[in-house]
DNA sequence: CGCTGTCTTGATCACTATCAAACCGAGTGG
DNA sequence: CCACTCGGTTTGATAGTGATCAAGACAGCG
């Protein structure tokens, strides 16, 4: 990785540009307040913020289509880390420049207002997870929020998608151990419904998945891209 | 924050009128796709949502100056139910409105976007609570967060305040059994570090209790009122 | 007064965490 | 080519947090 986070942040600063970052790379850190906001063209990545105690919440899995940043933008300081877990490309904005963006083209701002609301229900749906879905019913309903997503996106090769996570960054996700979720993992595998292995996962039984995770199967809608 | 005169006509041609609902009433109700959004002007609500199985997670408590009712002018039907648990008035606006309403006042638009981000952070906060924090942490973590949300409201009446939810609302908010959660409150009364009873809250030991929790006390920045 | 809803407390159970160790493939250097 | 390390996965054994079950206390209310 070439260039230091910071050495990308200050070429790209006042201009909106296109910008690649290498798997393993911070995007945004986790209380800074940054200037710049990103729409993702390319490349999985991760959402997560850290306690105190070093503990990790994995928030949510990044797409492409995905608007990050704009808790920076709004807020006094990031709440979040961002990291890339595969070759990332990014469509970069700039603070100041989606103000006026919104102010010449106020259907913008119905756009925006649509990702906002559509995150607020994804994690809504997060917390109903980790809150009230057991082990099982956790994995499944996260492994067909990714499947779903990946094929709306086109992203599922053949019968297997490229999924650059590790197991933990699962389990930090849905508040489960590693292990636990390792062994769950490998339920799925046995019953053949779903495998994930050597960054491929592959859903064979999709309905059965749904079931267990008591999520619905039809395609999530179309995303405004800003 | 100043707002011009032709934004003020704007805001009143957007506002429709106000409702007030008593205890228990549901304001928004999972499945329906509502025409109308609500701020909050007083009295306390719960936001959840329900599972096939029954399982119900209490997404937030609601307050005064809460936006309510966003989801359903965005997305093609309500996730959540909102719920009053005490005399709520509620200022009503059209969704059809709100568009027209974005156009002719674009800093409106930038305050509906500082919202929604705001909400996204508050229900990334609660995922991290739910899936990192122990029970104990939990129910730390959520009163420190209603005490200082009443406190900024002025919604504290000499050491306590009013709280109109039942410990069954707080075991869903934070995935914890009724049971567990009663004996979590219980010890925190033992040692004197906060008591609910009776429907008041009375918090002794703010610092302890945030230090459990692993939060701030500091009070939450200003809310833009729609 | 009995009924109903909520809170409280004790006993028991199980799901999931924690601990520990082995495994496996990919590098890396001797 | 082998020994070694390293990150990630897998598996088994054990422990514990929090769920579940059950019953009583208490207040409000018809």
């Amino acid at each position: 990785m070439g260039m230091s986070d910071d050495e990308v942040r200050q070429t790209q600063r006042f201009k909106v540009g296109e910008l690649t970052v290498e798997a393993g790379t911070p995007i945004l850190t986790e209380g800074a307040h940054s200037a710049q906001l990103f729409t993702v063209l390319s490349g999985l990545g991760l959402r997560y913020s850290t306690l105190e105690n070093g503990r990790r919440q994995v928030l949510s899995f990044v797409f492409p289509g995905d608007l990050i940043g704009l808790q920076g933008a709004v807020m006094a300081e990031m709440t979040h880390t961002v990291e890339a877990r595969s070759r990332m490309r990014l469509c970069v904005f700039d603070r100041a420049a989606l103000w006026n963006f919104l102010k010449h083209a106020p259907s913008r701002a119905y756009d925006l207002t649509w990702i906002a609301a559509t995150e607020e229900h994804f994690l809504g749906e997060a917390l109903t997870t980790v809150g009230q879905r057991t082990a099982e019913e956790a994995v499944a309903w996260a492994l067909v929020k990714v499947w779903k997503r990946a094929r709306a996106l086109l992203l599922i090769d053949g019968s297997a998608m490229n999924l650059p996570f590790k197991q933990q960054d699962l389990a930090d996700a849905l508040g489960l151990s590693l292990v636990h979720t390792n062994k769950t993992l490998a339920k799925f595998r046995e019953r053949q419904i779903a495998t994930w292995r050597d960054g491929q996962l592959s859903v064979t039984d999709l309905d059965t998945l749904a079931a267990i995770g008591m999520v619905g199967t039809d395609d999530p809608p179309p995303r405004p891209l800003l």
